[in-house]
DNA sequence: AAGTCTAGTATTGGATCCAATATCCGTGAT
DNA sequence: ATCACGGATATTGGATCCAATACTAGACTT
């Protein structure tokens, strides 16, 4: 017996979620107040959990707070992707090559069975596990450098652009690129060469910026 | 008639502050639960506002959250510590490299009067407002930049250590240093010397953590 | 005696209601 | 006509109350 569509196990997750996904999707438009009553109703929920998701996403930078002025959509750009993917690019380097220095055999095992998990995925054409199976997999790697603040923030930035990744995954192609990606990544980890998983990871990041400057709709 | 504490215009900006004292402080132990009720209590408020103060926290990473569970101090030894200072480190030669390419004259004139904010008070003997000035003038360095988001995580980073910093201009030494520091920071700036920018205030930084590993407690 | 089920309690999650603040618009003075 | 002032309204901020969940302890079974 199958649940359709699990809710999460509170009401803020769920509107976390939700939110997210207007927002990336565009259907809360960028610099519009957030009204709480009217979004509260349209998910059935109170303003109490609302509130709390919304602060959430201040921190996300996915909207802008001022007191007694309430939330708005914050602007997401093209070239605030672009900036979020830089600073991704900053923080992910240091993740790969202190993994790379770090790396036991155990992690590595681990690494090849989540790599296994987003091939089987891609395997049955599954975008939405293999959109969550490729993040364990980049988590589990970022893990191994031993940097838990420096993990959280990156999953934080992944948080915030996480509605945009998908779309990525609906393509064949780009699906297969991945594995070869991350076969590579693996590789360069597993022989000690912290520059060429860099590397990897580097290109592999650039494509994903590249397929979104193709699909995102230029600001008018 | 000057008013004693300004309290915040809100009671969650009240309760975030002080819970940011409390847990960088040790007061609230790491690991411990927090307690809503008794929180709340202490601080004269209600559990709505703490916990949306608790939101923003668990975003800079100072408490963890568990669904049905409740919100818990995170751990923030000097390893931590150290790690929030890496990162801070790759974000703001970033931020520095970028402003060294694109800063106006209008916006070292601005520098110019933010350093001599921090002076002024320095000389005043001003501790707190020498930390806000001293705030002041690095966001605005890095806001040359023109990368918000970069920006607006580097801020959170603060955030989540200002209770620490506060500390270090405590000492006459401190505060000299620091001026030279920034003079040295603005004259590279002005020369359009990045890396000369981005060395003196790694520098700058190092030196910070120095002396937070001489002030911290050691963990037992 | 050990383990498991169950009732009771503590604590968090959420809804509703009221208070405080900001915005908007009309009125009046200059 | 423009600006300042003030009240009405919309919206957020916060307090209280109730519901849902997790923890605890004790009784019962084996």
């Amino acid at each position: 017996m199958t649940v359709q569509h699990r809710r999460p196990p509170t009401a803020q997750q769920f509107v976390l979620d939700e939110l997210r996904r207007a927002i990336t999707s565009g259907r809360l438009r960028p610099g519009a107040p957030i009204r709480q009553d009217v979004v509260a109703e349209e998910f059935g929920v109170s303003r109490v959990p609302l509130r709390e998701a919304l602060k959430t996403l201040q921190g996300e930078g996915l909207v802008t707070y001022r007191a007694h002025r309430g939330y708005y959509v914050e602007e997401l750009s093209l070239d605030d992707l672009r900036e979020v993917y830089r600073i991704r690019t900053l923080l992910e380097e240091e993740a790969v090559r202190r993994a790379a220095a770090r790396v036991t055999a155990a992690d590595l095992a681990a690494l090849d069975r989540a790599e296994d998990e987003v091939e089987r995925a891609a395997q049955a054409g599954d975008v939405l596990a293999m959109a969550a199976a490729n993040r364990a997999f980049h988590m589990a790697l970022y893990e191994c450098a031993g940097m838990p603040r420096l993990v959280r923030l990156i999953r934080t930035l992944w948080d915030a652009t996480d509605a945009y990744r998908s779309i990525y995954y609906g393509e064949n192609v780009n699906r297969e690129r991945v594995i070869g990606e991350h076969r590579a990544a693996l590789a360069a980890l597993r022989a000690g060469d912290a520059d060429e998983a860099v590397r990897v990871l580097d290109v592999h990041r650039a494509h994903a910026v590249t397929a979104l400057e193709r699909l995102m709709p230029e600001p008018a």
